[in-house]
This record gives structure tokens, sequence and C-alpha cells, in this order.
DNA sequence: AACGCGCCCTGTCCGC
DNA sequence: TGCGGACAGGGCGCGT
């Protein structure tokens, strides 16, 4: 998916569309997105006739609580998407996975062409559990130039791979590291642990800097991702490395090359990026 | 214990 | 027009 950006911009959507809702009906048309563990009657059980009372995000996952204790947590894989059915692009939709009914008639809807998403159920005590596994917020006021040399120190991964562990940083996926390693013009395969103070200082800024561009323009959409009315991101155009391969570098000029790290395309300046 | 890899699944695009 | 292969915002489980 969708990033940290386009999560974050799905939560925005949804507090103001079905915060205070109440759940009046629950159906799973695929029930492979449920975690392993949870069948569309638990699923059921849990959240019907119950009021939604917060959503939040936590890395790129969406996290809903419900009155009475319940936190369904959705991570949207590659091509989830999370629509009101009142929306006119909800009619596009041709892969809904869940349907929420709510009171007042309309619906939440879950679309996954690939099914790579996933629904899991927690209580409090478990959630504040499994979430304490994941990394720093890369925009809390905890992501400090120094927490970032420190943690980067103790990895020999390159640094594009080590910027995709959820459990070092969280929320960056595979474009927004490319763009932040553009722009703190560092090569991403430098093993992390070879990163200069100043080099963490201007990834760190770069990190904050492309996460926070990117949600005022409501994310990226190269090709699945949609906001909670089923709209496009406006950041695609931004881009300036991610799926550029070819063309002219925006600082220097010289074309911009790809290659593979751990199976995922990693774009980069061969001038500008050290 | 940290890291790399293959896989989950569907759709699209490109070259032949 | 059809077909095979590569590739796609993620993340888990496995083996080393």
């Amino acid at each position: 998916m969708p990033e940290l950006p386009e999560a974050e911009t799905i939560v925005r959507d949804l507090r103001r569309h079905v915060t205070e809702r109440t759940v009046t009906g629950l159906r799973v048309i695929h029930a492979d997105i449920l975690a392993p563990n949870l069948s569309p009657d638990d699923l059921a059980h849990a959240l019907v006739g119950r009021r939604i009372e917060e959503i939040a995000r936590r890395a790129k996952n969406i996290v809903f609580r419900f009155e009475g204790g319940p936190i369904l947590v959705v991570n949207l894989g590659m091509t989830g998407r999370l629509v009101v059915s009142t929306a006119p692009r909800a009619s596009e939709l041709r892969h809904v996975a869940v349907r929420f009914d709510l009171d007042g008639g309309d619906a939440l809807l879950y679309d996954d062409v690939r099914r790579f998403g996933r629904f899991d159920l927690y209580s409090p005590e478990q959630w504040k559990e499994r979430e304490a596994e994941f990394g720093v917020e890369p925009l809390s006021d905890a992501f400090t130039a120094e927490r970032l040399q420190e943690l980067t120190s103790r990895s020999r991964s390159p640094i594009r791979n080590w910027l995709l562990d959820q459990r070092r940083i969280a929320g960056i996926g595979n474009i927004y590291a490319n763009e932040a390693l553009f722009r703190a013009r560092v090569h991403p395969a430098r093993p992390a642990n070879t990163l200069t103070k100043q080099e963490a200082a201007r990834l760190r800024d770069a990190l904050r800097d492309v996460l926070r561009e990117a949600i005022e323009v409501r994310g990226t959409t190269l090709r699945d991702y949609r906001d909670a009315s089923g709209e496009a991101g406006g950041f695609e155009p931004l881009l300036k490395i991610y799926g550029r391969e070819g063309e002219p570098c925006p600082v220097c000029g010289t074309p911009i090359e790809r290659l593979v790290l751990g199976n995922r395309s990693a774009f980069f300046c061969p001038r500008c990026q050290k």
C-alpha cells in the first residue's frame, strides 16, 4: 500500500465519515483477508451492534476502536481500499471483500484485488502488546537524528532494505524509502551502519519532509491506491526518483538507474547518491 | 539473532 | 490477437 501517508489520509477521511457510527451488519465476501484465527462469525459477533469510538493509524495500519473494547486493525497490503459506500467512486469497486453496514443506511466497504490485506481483531491488552513490536513513528518527536543514527549503527543491511523493516521505523514503504534516500543523497545499497552522522541527519529530515508533503496532497497513486472517497492521491507527479528509471535526475541530469535489493526495485541517481 | 528469500494473489504491460 | 514473463505501495514464515 499504501504506506504511511496513504494510511494517514484514509484515517483522516474515515474519522469524518464513520466515527460515532454503529455497525448494524457485517458481510465477509472473501474470508482469506481475515487473520488465520479469525472467522467471519467471530468478526460479526465482536463488532455488530457496536459503535466506532476512535480511528487511528499505527505504522501502515488503520486502527478502529469499538465501544466496549474490541480493536479492529486493518492492513491494506498492496491493493486494499476502505471506501464509504455513498462516495461517487464506490460503484467502481470490483473486489469488495468485507462490507460493514452502518446505522443511517450507508456502509463502509473493504475492497482488495490481490487480497494481501489483513484484518486482525484484538483486545486492548493484546493490541498494546502487538503495537509495541512496531518501531518509532517517523513523524513523532521521538524520531530524532540521534535516534536514527543510533538505530542504523546496529545493522549491516542495505539502507533501503533497512528502512522497510517496520520494527525499526514504522510506516515507510518502498516509494518513500527511495524518495527520502534521494533527497538525503544516500545510495540505497549503502550498509546502514556506514551512514555518517550528517547523512543520518539528512535522512531523518528527508523522511519527515517527504512524508509530510505526501500527506499534504493525499498520498501517492501509482495504480491502485484510493482514499476513503475512492479518489486518487496527488503525489505521483511529485516523485523525483521512484519509477523513473532512465529519466534524467532532477538535480544533475544523469539518467536514473534501477537495481534490485531484496527482491524489490530501488531507484537512484548514480551521481548524486553516494 | 539478524538477514535474505520465496510466497501469498490478481492485474497490467511489454516484447515476440 | 495471443501468450509468456516481469513487475507491482506489503508482510509473514522459513532457513541459514
